[in-house]
DNA sequence: ATATGCATGTCGCAC
DNA sequence: GTGCGACGTGCATAT
């Protein structure tokens, strides 16, 4: 067993020392790693039962909880973090067992062998920063609006309206009323219909010209025809272009925008 | 090193050792733990930088990827399954890079400090099963429906209607079309909407007295009111007394419905 | 606390 | 392959 202060590491260990390493991972809210072959029970807002097999378990200092099988980027069972969990030995096996309140759930992992136990004191406060989402569509468009279109006037954004939120809501060159719908995929016609879904209310009550614009760096299959159909327009826009107006604006101007 | 056929575990080797220790295990198509200090690029779909800090890097066999901080549920760098990997130590540090196709996109993790390697031969053919499910609570309702209403029939389930597919549909005891929704979870306002633009265009074709009904295991806030304006009715039923009835037919049964 | 919608969503299934 | 919807979705945000 070695003892450096930012990890432990047991392989092979037997049950008992198991538990004891683990509860004492838990209790110094240590990360902590178990390998080996276990089954899993998950009761709460389903039930699920995973049979023996070799997995992977990971427990955080925040208390959420991982079950990885050797193949799949999503766990087999997990826990948000804020669970609280306990490690026994009962019947011949190493129960972990977590339980999170709100909603009230509960996974047991019970390990017949343990293949490897490693426990760690990470540090980690790297900035973590994420490019070309929705939002910086958005902010794209009202911080350089030719984006869309020129002599595009943005008015307001995430506006209320009865059935949910319009994405971005100006007028056009020509004075008229524009409501964008964006979306940072090609866009289904799910899409579509949430815009002529937004857009009713609105021309019900304003007595004006009214154009519905989805912006989206593509169209699903059908959904041109559907735009047509309902009304509506389409403009092309990458996430990619909108996140290099942003980068190349500093971003400093975005703040002073809202 | 110890070199058992399952397990390899190596602590804070010098970067080139791991670098030789992860390219073995690639070729092997092991599952890799890797935990030590390191920055994270992430460049497709959208992209991202992570800076400096102590993560969790997994690569399974299948060739998905995950980088977990010491915290979260989620991972803060990932790639699903398919992915191809490469290691070498570049400008003083361990770069392990993987690239996937289609849609290309590609996640660089670059350690100036390797605290743990760990490569597994890991074997998993353990059975999962996920119980209350919203299929559980329509193949229920198939088998015992008086779950949703004395006296009714259903005549098809996940019946193609033009803006999608209906859940259950059949005839109540006094002849009545029915068309159900079902949800496993409180059923928010977007529900009651999808139910109504399935509903619409059954309406105008069939000439026939038509109830549309929400079943969920209970209503978000203004749902109700939402529901009685749209015409619609509201049946409570909780997914988990679904799996009970499935539990206790025990199963055999399901299959000769379908 | 509830409601609403995004996500590098992922995943499975039907066409 | 594309389309469509579920998910123990998780998550942030606004009310």
């Amino acid at each position: 067993m070695q003892d450096t202060k930012k990890i432990q590491v047991q392989t092979q260990p037997n049950l008992p020392e198991a538990a004891k390493l683990i509860e004492k991972a838990f209790q110094q809210r240590k990360t902590l790693i178990v390998v080996g072959t276990c089954h899993v029970q998950y009761a709460g807002r389903a039930s699920s039962t995973l049979e023996d097999g070799e997995r992977i378990l990971i427990i955080k200092s925040d208390g959420s909880l991982l079950v990885h099988r050797p193949v799949g980027y999503e766990p087999v069972n997990w826990q948000p973090p804020g669970g609280v969990f306990h490690a026994q030995v009962k019947a011949g096996e190493l129960e972990v067992v977590g339980v999170r309140q709100k909603p009230r759930e509960s996974v047991r992992v019970s390990f017949k062998e343990v293949l490897l136990i490693s426990t760690f004191d990470l540090v980690d406060a790297g900035d973590f920063l994420l490019h070309a989402s929705e939002d910086d569509m958005h902010r794209a468009i009202l911080l350089k609006p030719e984006l869309f279109e020129e002599g595009f006037k943005p008015i307001s954004w995430e506006k209320k309206v009865q059935p949910g939120f319009v994405d971005i809501y100006g007028e056009d060159k020509d004075g008229k009323l524009v409501i964008i719908e964006v979306k940072r995929k090609i866009a289904s016609k799910e899409a579509a219909l949430q815009l002529a879904k937004y857009i009713e209310p609105i021309k019900a009550k304003v007595n004006r010209e009214l154009r519905g614009v989805l912006v989206a760096p593509g169209l699903g299959k059908d959904v041109q025809r559907l735009l047509v159909s309902l009304g509506l327009e389409f403009k092309a826009l990458d996430p990619k272009e909108c996140a290099l107006v942003l980068r190349k604006s500093g971003g400093s101007k975005l703040e002073s925008f809202f």
